[in-house]
RNA sequence: GCCCGGGUGGUGAAAUUGGUAGACACAAGGGACUUAAAAUCCCUCGGCGCAAGCUGUACGGGUUCAAGUCCCGUCCCGGGCACCA
């Protein structure tokens, strides 16, 4: 073999040997147990960044690491082609979004085999191609069906210069980001799909996803945000300029606290309510102050610190049970989108109706008794610590603010018939009235909102839907689809190109047969990314969106993505799933079984800032760094004038900090398996990763002294081997064994690291491994063959531990010392190497010796020793006599295996 | 404000879940080889102390034979959510 490590030759050998084996192809076997491993699919965007270097690292390690163990594993890959950043590229270009993803696809493909993932490829998929997107037509048109899918207005963000809708991130200052027009609101129709619909059911199952890590877990169920209350309503006679009565002459609120509805002062309505529109008619002051509420949410930083502000509207509403008259005001803390766009206003128990009351001088009136307090002979409570004999009136308390009863639960008081009762007794009670009365009832109240999926975009799946002046809008008939985009658009950025193709617009009605047009908005690529997965296992097809492989290949076993996708895609996914399930195409009702989400790779930042230019930032081979004694970074200045820049610490690596590294020259200085070590050696998987050069050339002299101790194996200790190997059981003289033990308990570690997924301490003992390794060669001189087996059998493990980390050396090193039983054998069909008794039996353990609970020192005992024995030989041991002073032992405890403490 | 994570050497981190704190690596310092440099190899490396030893996991208490780990309180840092009624 060749004495130097050549990364390049070594990855070479093992791409062609993956490549003329079909060493990755995942067939179904109902006699093995299977393994999906899945990392998110990315962003054709160009080219690959190290954030999906990482992730694609964790995913094929894991991969590996099932396929050694015995699992037929299955490891696809595809692309998220649709989307904004395609248009964008075209209108920069002037080249069509569909020539620009084609051609980012094949480089960043040739990137992820030049980095040596176990992906099958032949599963393939791009979700801009018609095969795959002829589905998300076909499902949407059974949503359709089911009234899953419905057509209602949305209200979106209008370039009146470009006449084109713009995403959020496109409004800057409420200007357009092209054209700098002040963006306009505008109502227009649009699909929904009603996952509220299944809003009881994705909180639920969130405890079955017992393998997510916990905060996904609670991001969802709080973005799904159940909460249970009664929703009801405070009458009213006031009526529009028509003489109707306005809501039907009802004022709807939500309320999670029911009992403390006899509390009630005030109703506050959102700027957006009938009730605001109508009193603003005759008040410009209202009408202002509404004006500036709608205007003031644009800004969602002001929101935050916004003060809580209002007016009186001058209406009336009437208290559903006591009758009272209850003023109205519009305020801007109510959310027109959330329940009715009103609430009741309690502000003896409510925080922000609190401060809202004290503001505009409204009563304020204690109707619980908080828990945990006692009643002074006044019915006022006592505060903990507080002398009982100060008497102060109910009132005096709240006036003062003293938080005792916001958000808490207590007796009613002041509520007439209610009072006594509890917090659930209340609710029952209240809630039964309201209903006796016709106005109101138990609900449940979702944060959670229907998805809605039309875009007014070019780049995405087309809605499968024909307008028709007699017969409306008209689903395209099944057998009509794929509907298929025109992949020649060059969008200008004015308006949806699709306006312009009259080969797409002008289409037979599937109805009445006369000219009807086809819908242009595409679907949110949400839809594209909510079910590749499953695609993935049913590759070929074209009859049907999935067949029976699924239930095969599905649930995904594994799954490895950002945190940010925490929210959408994972509920979008999870949601899609429940679908295709209730229409029987799958037998599973939750897409992932296990969660990984992987932390962010960081760099160091550099920036300037000038009066003139604003903020330059500085990549890190521009500057220099400057260390104090210790090593630690105090400074740093520009490699081109010589002067200080700031030193920012470390940040998420963007292209416009300029301080992202390029995968692609890491490779070819350092190789793919440097690159693959590194980020699993640098910080376990969940966690941020700091990118270090230094790091990288640590992580290139490992493999080079494995590559240089192949070469030593070869030349001297291969040649000592003996023909007839005994090493299995046999016992070892002490030397021997206690390198064979060190390697098996390292390999035990390893092992326990992988189930834990912690791979960076993978790393490590692999790291251990060869150091012990290293010292072995002259074992030989004393102890020949033997010494020669020991040897290869810890090398063997070392490859194959490692192997998952950094494929391509290992693979070569297999092969070339001898490992492979035949030609086409190659480390991936090794068997993981498991960590065997005989290796790690001992004679005699040492055990900490610790006395008063302070560690002394160690103390040695046959391995088989029970606990008396143990004792008995501690006491007397020189260190337990020096540190015990003659004081005789009041308690012992052995810890087996672990340590001795002597309490005295 | 609420809800999650965290806080361990100069740095990234480890500690088999209550049992020798700092494994493994990076940086730094010293040495060997070399005409020299690079590469490679060896040694040192939490603090104090010549040493025995003492001390040390953000801070203050507590439980325990034993606490980085568990409990209570405080202070910081990161992330998520939010006028959610």
């Amino acid at each position: 073999m060749q004495e130097k490590y050549d990364h390049t030759a070594t990855e070479k050998t093992a791409h062609q040997y993956w490549e003329r084996t079909a060493a990755f192809k995942a067939v179904e076997d109902a006699s093995k147990p299977k393994y999906y491993c899945l990392s998110m699919f990315p962003y054709p965007s160009g080219k690959l960044h190290m954030g999906h270097v990482r992730n694609y690292t964790i995913g094929d390690v894991l991969t590996r690491f099932h396929k050694m163990r015995g699992y037929n594993v299955m490891q696809p890959m595809g692309w998220d082609a649709f989307g904004l950043p395609a248009e964008n590229a075209a209108i920069a270009n002037k080249v069509p979004p569909a020539q620009w993803t084609d051609e980012n696809i094949a480089y960043m493909k040739l990137q992820l085999k030049s980095l040596g993932f176990a992906i099958d490829w032949s599963r393939e998929l791009a979700t801009c191609k018609p095969d795959y997107y002829k589905w998300n037509q076909w499902l949407f048109l059974r949503m359709l069906e089911k009234g899953i899918a419905y057509k209602k207005t949305q209200t979106v963000n209008w370039d009146p210069v470009d006449q084109t809708v713009l995403a959020n991130e496109q409004v800057i200052d409420g200007r357009g980001w092209r054209t700098g027009a002040v963006v306009e609101k505008r109502e227009i129709p649009g699909y929904y799909l009603a996952i509220t619909q299944y809003a009881d059911e994705l909180l639920n199952d969130l405890d079955t996803l017992d393998q997510w890590p916990e905060r996904v877990r609670l991001m969802q169920a709080n973005w799904i945000g159940k909460s249970t209350g009664v929703r009801f309503a405070f009458p009213h006679q006031i009526k529009d300029d028509a003489g109707a009565l306005i809501d039907d002459g009802k004022l709807w609120v939500f309320t999670t606290r029911a009992d403390t509805i006899m509390g009630v002062t005030f109703c506050a309505v959102a700027a957006e309510h009938p009730l605001a529109t109508h009193a603003a008619q005759n008040n410009p002051e209202l009408a202002a102050f509404i004006e500036k509420c709608k205007h003031g949410s644009v800004m969602e930083a002001d929101m935050a610190t916004m003060e809580k502000e209002g007016l009186p509207t001058g209406l009336f509403v009437t208290h559903p049970l006591t009758g009272e008259q209850i003023e109205v005001w519009v305020g801007n803390y109510v959310l027109m989108s959330y329940g009715d766009g009103a609430v009741m206003a309690v502000p003896a128990h409510d925080e922000r109706d609190f401060g809202f009351a004290k503001k505009y001088n409204l009563p304020i009136k204690p109707v619980v008794m908080p828990g945990g307090l006692s009643l002074k002979t006044d019915a006022t409570p006592v505060q903990p610590g507080e002398d009982a004999s100060a008497i102060r009136p109910l009132e005096h308390l709240w006036a003062h603010s003293w938080n005792v009863g916001f958000g808490m639960h207590g007796e009613l008081i002041n509520s007439g018939k209610y009072n006594g009762l509890n917090y659930e007794q209340a609710i029952d009670a209240i809630a039964a009235d309201l209903a006796a009365k016709g106005l109101g009832e138990k609900k449940v109240q979702w944060r959670l909102r229907d998805w809605g999926v039309s875009r007014q975009r070019y780049w995405g799946c087309p809605i499968p839907i024909i307008h028709c002046d007699d017969c409306g809008s008209v689903p395209v008939p099944d057998d009509q689809l794929p509907v298929v985009l025109p992949t020649d658009c060059v969008p200008d950025g004015s308006g949806n190109p699709l306006h312009k193709r009259p080969d797409f617009l002008n289409v037979a009605c599937p109805c009445c047969g006369k000219p009807a047009r086809r819908e242009t908005d595409t679907m949110d690529t949400f839809v594209d990314s909510s079910w590749y997965y499953a695609r993935f296992a049913t590759p070929g097809n074209d009859q049907a969106m999935v067949d029976e492989r699924v239930n095969y290949w599905l649930p995904v076993d594994q799954y490895i993505g950002g945190i940010e996708h925490a929210i959408l895609h994972l509920l979008y996914s999870r949601f899609w799933t429940k679908v295709m399930g209730d229409l029987g195409l799958v037998s599973y009702r939750e897409p992932f079984k296990r969660l990984l989400t992987q932390g962010m790779v960081l760099n160091h930042l550099f920036s300037r800032r000038s009066d003139k230019t604003g903020i330059e930032w500085f990549a890190p081979e521009e500057v220099v760094l400057q260390k104090d004694e210790a090593g630690r970074v105090t400074g740093a200045t520009a490699l081109r004038d010589g002067n200080p820049v700031d030193y920012g610490g470390f940040g998420t690596m963007s292209k416009s900090k300029r301080n992202g590294v390029d995968p692609q020259s890491m490779m070819e200085q350092y190789g793919a398996d440097t690159a693959r070590f590194f980020m699993m050696f640098a910080a376990p998987p969940e966690q941020t990763l700091e990118w270090s050069d230094a790091g990288i050339e640590g992580s290139y002299r490992f493999l080079k002294r494995i590559w240089a101790f192949g070469h030593v194996f070869a030349t001297t200790i291969q040649p000592q081997l003996p023909g007839q190997r005994k090493l299995g059981n046999a016992k070892l003289p002490e030397n021997l064994a206690s390198l064979r033990r060190e390697i098996h308990l390292l390999l035990k570690q390893a092992n326990y690291d992988l189930g834990k997924q912690q791979f960076n301490t993978v790393a490590s003992s692999t790291m251990k491994m060869l150091n012990a390794l290293e010292k072995a060669p002259r074992l030989i001189d004393q102890n020949g063959g033997i010494a020669a087996e020991v040897i290869e059998e810890g090398l063997g493990i070392l490859l194959r531990v490692l192997s998952p980390l950094t494929p391509h050396i290992t693979h070569t090193l297999w092969a070339e010392l001898g490992y492979a039983k035949s030609a086409d054998e190659s480390i991936l069909d090794a068997a993981w190497p498991e960590p065997l008794d005989a290796a790690l039996v001992q004679d005699e353990i040492e055990l900490v010796l610790q006395i008063l609970g302070k560690t002394r020192g160690s103390v040695k005992v046959p391995a088989g020793a029970d606990n008396a024995a143990i004792e008995a030989l501690a006491v007397v041991s020189e260190i337990a006599q020096k540190f015990m002073e003659g004081k005789p032992a009041k308690k012992v405890i052995v810890v087996p295996g672990r340590l001795v403490n002597i309490v005295v």
